[in-house]
RNA sequence: GGCCCGUUGGUCAAGUGGUUAAGACACCGCCCUUUCACGGCGGUAACAUGGGUUCGAAUCCCGUACGGGUCACCA
């Protein structure tokens, strides 16, 4: 065995700093809970001024899905989750890829066997019969091998793989920051198999040879590898190295007791962005789905989260993912935008809506930013401005502005002249006239706005008064609309 | 089923032996108002359960129930 070959890799193990990875595998899809992670993990490197590492766990051939990292590699950034270490789009495949690694998983294998730590299994794929029940070490013959014999069948080329050799007896203990100690037997955990017939490691050993060989100091990752991690404790010890800290991560749910997932609807990164969701929204809800910063701050910017941060406050149990809670973080995000970006971010939505190449969009951005939950709301609100919807007169009835179809017939009649002498129509000359209308009719103010903004919107609910709907539909249409609502309410009142 | 983990209002959660058990979302009500919204104020609502330990338990121990994870040549 080339000693040489593993000094060199160990003397190029990074050390004296903290090191996190996010090492998800290529699937194409960046879920809720996988985004948390790449957040936590992220925050640790980053509260501790370490360093944050990309890894792409692709050893499963049988999954593999074209340009699936580059999803990764996209959220990532948009996040502003940005890596120290690690691929990225259209860069090279490079040493941060599992599947560029085949080499270097398989001389530590050799090692491990020569350690005893693990053994040459050359039983053929298990059957079902077989499976039901899996292979406990003490019933797997192979474990008993002697080397000769193992060499021997190996250099024949008769294929294997490479199983953990895990003790019979006596228990494994480790140490999770969230979950603390947690002990158990030896004899429930099976010998796993670490590099598969393809000669490919699998999960279990990559994870591990990685990890050290990349000198990461806190191994973040969901709980659901919580059941194997005395398996990694014993491979770190096995080969002498120095065992990480592990914090893991309880899942993020779509009710009581499902994962959220794909399969069932839930929305990913990507698809909560088309939805009209804005990234740092989406970062800030997810980061405290499941951590706490224990006081009665909420909103946290990714800078301010990585001074915050701490994995004490990250919760055992599993939280449920709460699309309302999303929404309300989002439209306080939507406040906070500077008023000239939310008309960037807002102007394709109300494109959407109004067409009309004459109405100027930027006057929609003050009515729309207080009352926009999520971007995507924003067509539905504005709808009326393209065309009059042919509203029912019923709306014009408000007890509030008391206002009823004949009283807002009268309001129509009255408020027409006025607004017809209007020269220059701005919001301020608009208000004015209202405004000085009502006080002269002696009505209160909403007896009057009521109607003309039904009259003007077409619907009961709208973004902004009557004195901002008016001001962007412009003289003309604002005139023709009102005839329309004085001919519907005479229709209606003499009929 | 074995092993491991978890359980505070509908949801996210604070809480580490002594609190009137925070706060936020949602919901409801009131006020303000040019409707809705925004804003302001207020309200409903929780320690899964049974035993211990203790002067005292949401907090510690044991059991039960419920939920989750895992038991692959998937990660």
């Amino acid at each position: 065995m080339d000693m040489k070959w593993f000094e060199d890799m160990e003397t190029r193990i990074p050390r004296g700093e903290v090191r996190t990875r996010f090492a998800p595998s290529p699937t194409g899809y960046m879920h809720v809970g996988n985004l948390r992670t790449a957040l936590y993990t992220y925050l640790i490197a980053k509260k501790n001024k370490g360093k944050f590492i990309l890894r792409i766990e692709d050893t499963d051939q049988g999954r593999l899905v074209e340009g699936a990292a580059d999803v990764i590699y996209k959220t990532l950034k948009d996040c502003r989750l940005i890596h120290d270490e690690g691929p990225d789009i259209g860069g090279p495949a490079g040493p941060y890829i599992q599947t560029e690694r085949r080499e270097i998983y398989g001389r530590y294998a050799e090692l491990l066997l020569e350690k005893g730590g693990a053994y040459r299994c050359f039983c053929r794929k298990m059957d079902e019969e077989e499976s039901e029940e899996g292979f406990k070490k003490q019933e797997n013959p192979c474990a008993c091998l002697s080397k000769e014999e193992s060499d021997k069948r190996a250099a024949s080329g008769e294929p294997f793989v490479i199983r953990q050799r895990i003790p019979r007896e006596g228990t494994t203990t480790f140490r999770d920051e969230i979950f603390g100690d947690i002990t158990v037997p030896n004899d429930t955990l099976d010998d796993n198999v670490l590099i598969k017939s393809d000669g490919l490691p699998t999960y279990n050993f990559a994870n591990v040879i990685d990890d050290h060989l990349m000198g990461i100091t806190h191994v973040v990752r969901g709980s659901e590898y919580l059941a194997s991690t005395p398996k990694y404790n014993l491979l770190y010890e096995a080969f002498g190295w120095e065992v990480p800290k592990y914090i893991h991560c309880p899942p993020v749910m779509r009710d009581r007791s499902n994962k959220m997932s794909k399969r069932h609807g839930d929305p990913s990164y990507e698809d909560l962005i088309a939805q009209g969701y804005l990234t740092e929204a989406v970062l800030n809800y997810v980061a405290l789905l499941g951590w706490s910063p224990g006081g009665e701050r909420e909103i946290f910017t990714l800078d301010e989260l990585c001074e915050v941060f701490d994995i004490s406050g990250i919760s055992k149990s599993p939280a449920i993912f709460d699309i309302e809670k999303l929404t309300y973080f989002n439209a306080e995000y939507i406040k906070a935008l500077a008023p000239e970006r939310f008309t960037e971010l807002a102007e394709p939505y109300i494109r959407q809506s109004v067409k009309n190449p004459v109405i100027d969009i930027s006057l929609f951005a003050p009515i729309l930013q207080p009352r926009t939950e999520k971007l995507s709301d924003i067509p539905e609100k504005i709808d009326f401005f393209d065309s009059l919807p042919d509203y029912d007169i019923e709306i014009y009835t408000n007890k509030k502005s008391k206002t009823d179809a004949a009283v807002s017939l009268e309001m129509l009649k009255k408020a027409l002249p006025d607004l017809e002498a209007i020269k220059d129509w701005s919001e301020e000359a608009i208000h004015d006239v209202l405004i000085g209308l009502a006080e002269k009719l002696e009505v209160k103010n909403a007896t009057l706005m009521w109607p003309v903004r039904i009259a003007v919107a077409g619907k009961a609910v709208t973004p902004g008064g009557a004195v901002e709907i008016c001001h962007i539909l412009g003289k003309e249409e604002t005139i023709r609309r009102i005839n329309i609502g004085i001919e519907k309410l005479s229709g209606s009142i003499s009929g």
